[in-house]
DNA sequence: AAGACGAAAGTGGTTGA
DNA sequence: TCAACAACTTTCGTCTT
């Protein structure tokens, strides 16, 4: 097992949590997010043999979406042919070189742009390679399907990373992909409903919890804090007051209730920025909270001890 | 003076006739 | 295709600490 980051920055907790899926590494005590794109270099596979070992291992590039061409490409020949060629074969070559490039610069260049759009945006919210593999996959099926048509190339990047980080549980609001990519919210909200209708990605509604770890490192909230908050999370849906609502807005009521009863209080202002909501929301969600959890106990609980 | 609260009007999207 | 609708936002005035 190798690990680059074994204590926390923070506070200097060796208590990390390794969140593979993710591709986080959270502070159990403090809740930092110390990493958040990590790369996996354990083997999956055990050799016990050498004759296992031969079929196990696998060598060259690895074949990635994230190559326009899954790294497989083919030129039509160079130069070095050429000249070994007849008069008659001299003009196919040609011809085929010329289809080739136009070819290549009609999908294949659009393809490449596209995806080191995608490989800078994906950087930029440091977002797993399990995903940014994903949205590859997704922006090359939009546009095998002729779905890019009429719409701009980096909405249709940044609809299909948002789609990967949801099929990932590693949400991202639509507030970071549109600081990312400089694309509106509404348009990548846009692309990104209408390329998951059309490819038929089905995606389940985002959970609340999934936000939290970021959310509350963000505010530099404590672990406790953190998993309370989970915990309200967990408590809510089971009252049924998360279907509907937005995740962020629940994840970020659920916070600000935490840190009131932790006493680390923060204000509504400071949740709503990092969340990306508006505090009317949050105060809509926590006063709802407080109706069907009775929280209100421990909040008290807490303000006397002060 | 800052933060919390709540009312009212507006926005963009979904749903169902 | 249109209207009703729910969730969320923006804005603004009032109350609380």
């Amino acid at each position: 097992m190798t690990g680059f980051v074994k204590k926390c920055p923070e506070c200097g907790s060796l208590n990390l949590l390794w969140n593979k899926e993710k591709g986080e590494i959270i502070c159990k005590d403090c809740g930092l997010v110390v990493e958040e794109k990590m790369v996996d270099f354990d083997q999956e596979w055990r050799e016990f043999d050498s004759d296992a070992a031969e079929r196990k291992r696998r060598t060259g590039a690895p074949m990635s979406y994230t190559q326009f061409d899954q790294g497989l490409g083919t030129d039509v020949g160079t130069k070095s042919d050429f000249y070994r060629l007849d008069g008659k074969n001299k003009n196919k070559f040609f011809r085929l070189r010329k289809w080739q490039q136009r070819i290549s610069t009609a999908i294949e260049r659009n393809l490449k742009l596209a995806l080191a759009e995608l490989k800078r945006v994906s950087s930029y919210l440091r977002l797993p390679s399990s995903v940014e593999e994903e949205a590859s996959r997704i922006y090359t099926l939009a546009v095998q399907k002729g779905l890019v048509r009429g719409r701009s190339m980096e909405s249709v990047v940044a609809g299909a990373l948002y789609a990967a980080c949801r099929r990932h549980d590693v949400p991202r609001t639509l507030d970071e992909l549109s600081e990312a990519s400089s694309i509106e919210k509404k348009e990548i909200g846009r692309t990104y409903r209408f390329i998951t209708r059309e490819l038929g990605i089905k995606i389940l509604p985002s959970n609340p919890a999934d936000y939290i770890a970021r959310f509350a490192s963000a505010l530099k909230l404590s672990a406790e804090t953190q998993s309370k908050s989970v915990e309200i999370i967990e408590k809510a849906q089971h009252v049924e007051l998360t279907s509907g609502r937005g995740p962020t807005g629940i994840a970020s009521a659920a916070l600000y209730v935490a840190a009131l009863i932790n006493g680390e209080k923060r204000t509504q202002r400071e949740v709503a920025d990092v969340a990306g909501v508006t505090e009317v929301t949050i105060r809509n969600r926590y006063k709802e909270l407080l109706d069907k959890l009775d929280l209100e106990k421990e909040i008290k609980k807490t303000k006397k001890k002060k």
